[in-house]
DNA sequence: GCCAACGTTGGC
DNA sequence: GCCAACGTTGGC
């Protein structure tokens, strides 16, 4: 089992919105970055769990927790001439986007935000993609010695800095 | 709103 | 295949 980390804008869709879908559940269309794309079609398993992120805010961090809900299949809005994401390299017969669907499972009961995360970058999370300047996938793997320390810091009082 | 980082595109 | 231009991301 793989963790991973799925960056989303709250005022486009944020994890309110995804609990708010039939199902929680929600495709997660529209990824138009290859790195991206690789680890959702080729690395990610129903059940794996992900921190759901919130970026481009006030406050940029991990919001909550969702899981993987799906195998990875062709992401149909590349292939929608009205859509947002839509490909017209993206031949039907041969996808090039990929995605899958992702679930709620619970919100944190606060939000880990990133000015907190980084003061962890030089040790426990060095290495880690989010903390690194200049990163911008909105798609990363989390080890579990990542995944354990993050979420150990959930329930502790806020470090500051 | 600014702008640095960085991926993609396309002319050559 | 190089690389400048361009577009996007996303923190601040």
């Amino acid at each position: 089992m793989n963790h991973w980390l799925m960056k989303s804008e709250p005022e486009t869709f944020g994890i309110n919105d995804l609990a708010a879908r039939p199902a929680r559940t929600e495709p997660w269309d529209g990824v138009r970055n290859y790195q991206a794309r690789n680890m959702m079609r080729d690395a990610m398993r129903p059940g794996d769990p992900i921190f759901f992120y919130h970026s481009n805010c006030a406050v940029p961090g991990i919001v909550g927790i969702a899981e993987v809900a799906s195998a990875a299949y062709p992401d149909p809005t590349a292939f929608d001439p009205r859509a947002q994401y839509f490909d017209p390299k993206s031949d039907p017969a041969k996808p090039r986007w990929y995605l899958v669907e992702v679930r709620y499972v619970r919100h944190l009961r606060r939000v880990i935000s990133l000015a907190e995360l980084k003061t962890y970058a030089e040790r426990e999370l060095a290495g880690f993609p989010l903390v690194r300047p200049g990163n911008r996938l909105s798609i990363m793997p989390v080890s579990p010695a990542q995944w354990t320390l993050i979420l150990g810091l959930e329930d502790r009082a806020k470090a500051d800095g």
